[in-house]
DNA sequence: ATGAAAGCGCTAACAC
DNA sequence: GTGTTAGCGCTTTCAT
């Protein structure tokens, strides 16, 4: 900047003034300085420029999810650019793989970098470490889990209900031994989801059979172990929920083909249509969630201070046909079977 | 940490000693620090140190590619911020839409951040504007892409003999007229992967048909449309080789289920092994070249000097079902067809 | 309309 | 081992 100011022949307060396009200085003067700026191919510092204007922010925001790789976060983590470029922000990634530990470390490295805002998929662990954070200043939002504890908006989806709907849509179809295949139990949205698969089961009057449900699976090999384990029960299910897309994957790679049970998965998949039988899945909408977060998130940040509130997006069921075995098929006329 | 200082009844010198983890403090005077450091939930502006830290980078690279949403660049990201994590980097992202525009204004924003590197996945536009960055320091690294007239390492895939295997796989099946269906030709790899095409032909003796090369499919609808058109032509092709993945799944849609004619497409799909047939295609590996980008970046932020390099990547074709029809089925004995 | 002085939060270089 | 001074690149404030 002091070497624009030198060949400009102006102070670097001139040159400060027009590349940050303040009025007040004369349309001469301006053209000079811009011309020395392309000369010298000059370019703000921004972190200079930060650091001295504290009331304004550092125009950065951060997301933190689960993991980038997962197309669901990939979505949302698109649809949260858009917005912040919309609004000439930029926006810093970590993910966490779900570790507390790794959370804590990518969420400092932000904050020490003075983000203006966070978007978060929190962990299982706890969030104290944002408190001091936020006392300066800086806006948090939870978005697919809430954070125990913390008392900021987020944005989740109707887990619960969506997967009510699902297994009841199941039991609509005459099964009564429906399995359950989640991720680790630890983490919110398998819980709700797992409480939703209980609630149609209650609904229709039965109970929940311990040898049906499986938690803890975390990848696509040990989904298809569990099912293997459940395929070989003396009386296997006739139906699958699985309450994650990567269970899903799991559970139709270690199916035959075509599948010989009826499947419900939580959350859509390209592709999902085109299987044989297409997938009916409880879908929901990883742009429409990142979006409703990123605009919370900067509510916040231009000043609106009000309570925390919490947005549920809905759920939807889709319909296409791998739900809608009918359980006879494979239990009631055993002897028609193999 | 004017006031950490004030607590520990030492000066700031002492506190950013402390702080920054370097010695020739005594224990005692640490622990005081620490202490005052808990109680006032301190924590260090990496910003403000950047700064004065000038022979030191920020600790921050970016990574620019053309959809974070596409699940190819998702898991290129998740590889680059794995690498960037290790050695305590963060990472800044965008999205260009193949938009030189947006590409330019994405870039600016980070270099005006200072970020000690870059690895983008270049548009077609001019990247004269990277000229300055790079004098002051930034590195660059291309993925995906070469940019044009930039000399920076690169890290790309064996497109055209990718393309070229996939097509001579189809004319070995006694495939004859095979079509094309690519994206915008100004994108280099849809380049490629046509000259590719090209090649297997002109080895088999075979002319480029024009009516059967569709260039510029931007979506799942427009790829639709075209083998819409391809199908209602006099000779239509029986056997289709479809450019990207985004081109896949729009032909998958239009097609019958069964697919009546074979394809093999450029990319790997999840769920594309379930598919009746499942999907041949050349896969490319996302992870790995993400992970070769962000290595020779940071051998460049580590000081590498050498000159630029060129790697590339080896894709595979994964043969699975799509391509293998014979064409006989569905040509040479017209008769038999409907 | 322009510039001089001071300072954002931190640390290099030098004292003691 | 600890503190002082100066300054990173920029902008606020106040003067001219």
């Amino acid at each position: 900047m002091k070497d624009v100011a030198r060949v400009a022949g102006v102070s670097p307060m001139t040159v400060s003034r027009v590349v940050s396009g303040e009025p007040g200085v004369s349309p001469g003067t301006a053209a000079r300085v811009e011309q020395a700026v392309r000369k010298l191919g000059y370019q703000r510092n921004d972190n200079a420029r930060n650091l001295r204007q504290k009331n304004l922010g550092t125009s950065t925001i951060a997301l933190v999810v689960d993991d980038l790789a997962n197309p669901f976060y990939a979505l949302m983590a698109r649809s949260v650019e858009d917005e912040a470029h919309r609004r000439g922000y930029v926006v810093l990634v970590g993910s966490t793989n779900d570790e507390p530990r790794r959370e804590r470390e990518v969420i400092a490295a932000f904050t020490a970098r003075q983000v203006d805002g966070l978007i978060i998929v929190p962990t299982k662990g706890g969030h104290g470490f944002l408190k001091q954070p936020m006392e300066g200043g800086t806006q948090v939002v939870c978005v697919d889990r809430p954070a125990k504890g913390l008392a900021v908006d987020t944005v989740t989806v109707d887990n619960r209900a969506g997967a009510e709907r699902a297994v009841a849509h199941l039991l609509g179809h005459g099964h009564t031994r429906i399995a359950y295949l989640g991720d680790r139990y630890d983490i919110w949205t398998q819980r709700e989801r797992h409480l939703g698969y209980l609630d149609a089961l209650a609904a229709h009057g039965l109970p929940e059979d311990p040898d049906l449900v499986r938690h803890g699976l975390r990848s696509h090999r040990e989904a298809r172990a569990a099912l293997a384990g459940l395929r070989a029960l003396d009386r296997p299910p006739t139906a699958l929920f699985t309450s994650n897309d990567l269970i899903t994957l799991g559970v139709l790679d270690g199916l035959d083909h075509p599948a010989p049970v009826a499947i419900v998965g939580f959350d859509d998949l390209p592709l999902a249509e085109r299987l044989s039988p297409p997938l009916t899945v409880v879908s929901q909408d990883p742009v429409a969630i990142g979006g409703t977060a990123a605009n919370l998130l900067f509510a916040r940040i231009g000043g609106d201070r009000s309570a925390p509130r919490s947005v549920v997006l809905l759920t939807r069921l889709l319909v296409r046909g791998s739900g809608e075995f009918r359980a006879e098929t494979t239990t009631e006329h055993p002897g028609h079977q193999r």
